[in-house]
DNA sequence: CTGTTAGCGCCTTCAC
DNA sequence: GTGAAGGCGCTAACAG
């Protein structure tokens, strides 16, 4: 592995010349440059970053850590992420916490410790509630939850609003006894659960909601528990596609139709939202805007530490399918 | 920031005793090794990483390049990875390459800068064509993609038989023209393409196949123009899971139900296929082990680095659902 | 068992 | 415009 010193030797200058050249200085003869670009060539030299890092103090690393990266949400986000890191000459270390607060904590400590240049975090609920910019040595954005007290970067969905549109749209559509299963252990899970509250508050009905961890089969579970009972629901809202892909399997194994039996929508438009029965409505989020928004803040707050805090909240929108559409002659 | 000398300075040693405390050497009485851990803990030091990964000339981590990590399947390819990687301590770096040649060489020349412990790569198919392992300063293992002539670690599917046994199982139901939508820009997409036609040939069929770049929007554009012809085929076979639900699109486009209309099957048991219409029988890929064996081997092979070359080959598993049922009466 | 010291490869003043 | 030299913070000989 050549280095610089080999570099120099070559090109018959010193270290400094060829630093210098690497670095894109001006303060270099064009001949020298030359030179040492020739000689970087011919002995395929490469700078090492872990000698670069250690002088400079900076890793052009960023973090990423989410509660799971097989959540659709979150694999869009990070291909935005990514995306705009690769253009950007930076890498992204990836990281799941499955919502444990103390794996997080690990990794916002590997994060410290790695001297990354910035951190996307998708806070767990305790780590949210207790979050301060200053306890950090680097730059966090928080992507896809925030509270309305917190003070850092943050890009989220409207959340509470969204789940207000789309609880209103379904009382619209002549629903009445509407249940909401939503994600018990994030900020997102509960701001959309108080959209639902207000909505159902607003049209005079009572709320029937469910918190769930957020998986596909904790939310299936729920729903068949629902089922069972006497009175069923008018219709059924799951808080993200995870929860809402819970909810269709549980209809199915119950051999319950949308929209005959019930009315059918969530969050989260994903691919198969359209193809499973008469296509499932939902709330969409623009989930790769909404990682691109979220590394362009970072790298904003990187290049300017002291810029105030900023919060870009993207809107959801309303994605109509059959799922929603009510019977007629239906029970009230 | 405290660094080594404070630590030693405090617990009154010096700089190498706290070093070896810090690596869990033996050869430290228990007295000087509390005063090192008191001294820590009361300076909340942390050795910084990049001055360690200069002099130690290791990094602990390791670069996963992949095509897209929004494809599901190497989404819990990596999800598995990260686990491993958390477990042994090491963090993975992510990278998507869009099966961009140019992308994928430029991650993994940034994997020799970053002198990674070792990498996890799915190749694109003009790399996997000249891949040698010697031409990297680290160990490699490749996932999902390898040709019978390669000589690395892998860990891959058996495609070819996968793909004989879904098509022979398909031919036993009746089917006799069956169409084929693959991937072109994989080793994968091509070796199921073999199993396919080996499997018509032996039954004396005729061959229907399509290559088409490995994305939804391809598929349901080459499945739409194979519908619109005069003769529909018998049933549509997708390679994998994206293309597979670019099919089910085309299909929805075209009001064509499965199976009544003509049979359908594909790769990957993503969670959606059980839920679109009847079913859809699909050949299921044991994602996550094929992750952790990935990992596994490559954990080995940075552990031994001359060990002999190892494959392994996951079995998949056909899972009978209803679009692949032949309809009485239909057309042969 | 413990301390001293010489680098790991690079960047960056500081002189010239 | 160029070169010499001193670290960045840590590990690992090598002495003692």
């Amino acid at each position: 592995m050549a280095q610089i010193k080999d570099v120099a030797k070559r090109a018959e200058v010193s270290v400094a010349s060829v630093s210098r050249v690497l670095a894109g200085h001006t303060g270099v003869t064009e001949a020298t440059r030359q030179r040492v670009l020739e000689a970087i060539e011919a002995l395929d030299y490469r700078p090492d970053l872990a000698a670069r890092r250690l002088r400079s103090r900076r890793t052009d690393t960023i973090g990423l850590i989410v509660s799971d990266i097989r959540n659709p949400f979150f694999t869009e986000v990070s291909r935005a992420v990514e995306d705009m890191a690769y253009q950007n000459r930076m890498r992204v270390i990836l990281c799941n916490t499955d919502e444990d607060p103390d794996k997080e904590g690990f990794y916002l400590d590997l994060m410290r410790d790695e001297n990354v240049s910035g951190v996307i975090l998708s806070p767990t609920l305790p780590a949210l509630a207790r979050f301060r910019m200053s306890d950090y040595s680097f730059p966090v954005v928080l992507v896809d939850r925030c509270d309305r007290e917190t003070t850092a970067d943050a890009v989220v969905l409207d959340n509470a609003d969204s789940a207000y549109r789309l609880i209103t749209y379904l009382i619209k559509q002549g629903y009445r006894r509407i249940a909401f299963i939503h994600g018990a252990a994030s900020a997102t899970g509960r701001q959309r659960h108080e959209g639902y509250v207000t909505a159902m508050a607003t049209h005079g009905l009572e709320t029937q909601a469910q918190a769930v961890p957020a998986t596909v089969e904790a939310a299936r579970a729920a729903a068949s528990e629902l089922i069972r009972e006497s009175s069923l629901p008018d219709a059924l809202v799951g808080s993200n596609g995870l929860i809402l892909l819970g909810l269709v399997k549980a209809l199915r194994e119950a051999n319950l139709q949308f929209p005959e039996h019930l009315g059918l929508a969530g969050f989260d438009d994903l691919p198969w939202t359209q193809l499973v029965g008469p296509g499932i409505t939902v709330m969409a989020q623009p989930t790769y805007d909404i990682g691109q928004a979220t590394i362009e803040l970072l790298l904003q707050r990187i290049a300017h530490p002291s810029q105030p805090v900023r919060r870009v909240v993207l809107r959801g929108e309303l994605r109509e399918r059959g799922s929603s559409v009510r019977q007629k002659g239906s029970a009230n």
